[in-house]
DNA sequence: CGCGTTTGACCAGCGC
DNA sequence: GCGCTGGTCAAACGCG
């Protein structure tokens, strides 16, 4: 965006002073022919100057004109593209503006949440840093948290929503920033599983539920026939999401029936079972098939990489 | 009756 | 140290 701004910028500039040097060559009334003016111009810098010397730079004064024009056209399309651009991004990221995306928050647990803090049409806001995790031992899952954003009804009050695992919910509260009151959700498919889920609409655009997710899942995915088609069609999950321990290949934990990819790295107890290279083989073929075989990562994984060629080429763009 | 939700109380972190 | 705030607990409640 900066990039942008200060190439158009530039452009402009060099314009103005383009179209200043051009005035500078006019007279206040531009009646009388110009080559004549300008030929006066030059006479009245150098009387002994020859016509070829005049001829020359009437040239260049012609030249630049044209080029003032080309760069002026340059900067009307410029402009055409980027509002057609920035149209086109506000129906792709469901006419949420930016600054909704950074909700202002006073406390430090909140502000690292924002860490994690994914945009709907999927860019993320910045990368997460565990460098307060040391001062809340009360927030245990900080390694793992990450934000969907869901879009509901907007008459629809409940916090509820369908994304494939159970949950139990535990609590509400009204926060200090929001009116809306936050849902605290455990995941109850396995008493083990620490995940929690905390959800509210948010503040901007109240059709908007705001899920945080807290932890991993110790436990597969239910099976895709529990996941209704709340998520499918009356929501609409919209942001990627990326725990920060490390290269995951997560794409939307609200994903019904998207199993738990972020599981897929190898983990060590794989690893210490076989280190042979056929093994390995094996195994990335036999993750590739599930994975290419499965249609929810399928589209998670096309949503998420068309977010990102757009996120690219507007970059490029810019 | 069992399970899930609601809701007020309590706890702990954080800023002043 | 105190007050504010977010997070959690657990008893009460509702529903199937």
């Amino acid at each position: 965006m900066a990039t942008r701004d200060s190439t158009t910028t530039s452009m402009a500039s060099s314009l103005i002073n383009l179209d200043l040097n051009m005035h500078s060559f006019r007279p206040p009334n531009d009646g009388t022919p110009r080559k004549e003016l300008e030929f006066n111009f030059i006479g009245m810098e150098r009387k002994a100057s020859t016509k070829d010397e005049a001829g020359v730079l009437v040239e260049e004064l012609h030249r630049m004109n044209a080029e003032n024009k080309k760069l002026s056209e340059m900067l009307a399309m410029m402009c055409e593209n980027y509002s057609t651009l920035q149209n086109h991004l506000m129906e792709l990221t469901g006419k949420i503006p930016p600054k909704a995306v950074v909700p202002l928050k006073k406390r430090k647990a909140d502000s690292e949440d924002n860490s994690n803090l994914h945009r709907i049409d999927g860019s993320m806001e910045s990368s997460s840093s565990d460098e307060d995790s040391n001062k809340k031992p009360r927030i245990e899952h900080k390694s793992q948290t990450s934000k969907a954003y869901i879009r509901t009804d907007p008459s629809e009050t409940s916090l509820i929503f369908k994304d494939g695992y159970q949950w139990r919910k535990y609590g509400q509260k009204v926060t200090r920033d929001n009116p809306c009151p936050r849902a605290y959700f455990k995941c109850s498919f396995a008493p083990s599983c620490p995940v929690k889920k905390k959800v509210q609409r948010s503040v901007e655009d109240r059709s908007i539920l705001v899920a945080t997710y807290e932890g991993e899942h110790n436990h597969p995915h239910p099976s895709q026939s529990e996941a209704t088609l709340g998520v499918t069609l009356k929501s609409i999950p919209c942001s990627t999401s990326v725990g920060s321990s490390g290269p995951s290949i997560t794409l939307d934990l609200t994903q019904p029936g998207l199993p738990h990819h972020e599981t897929k790295k190898p983990t060590t107890t794989t690893q210490e079972m076989d280190q042979s290279p056929a093994y390995k083989q094996f195994l990335v073929e036999q993750m590739a098939s599930s994975l290419s075989q499965d249609p929810s990562f399928k589209a998670a994984l096309a949503a998420a990489l068309s977010g990102r060629i757009l996120q690219t080429s507007t970059a490029e763009k810019w």
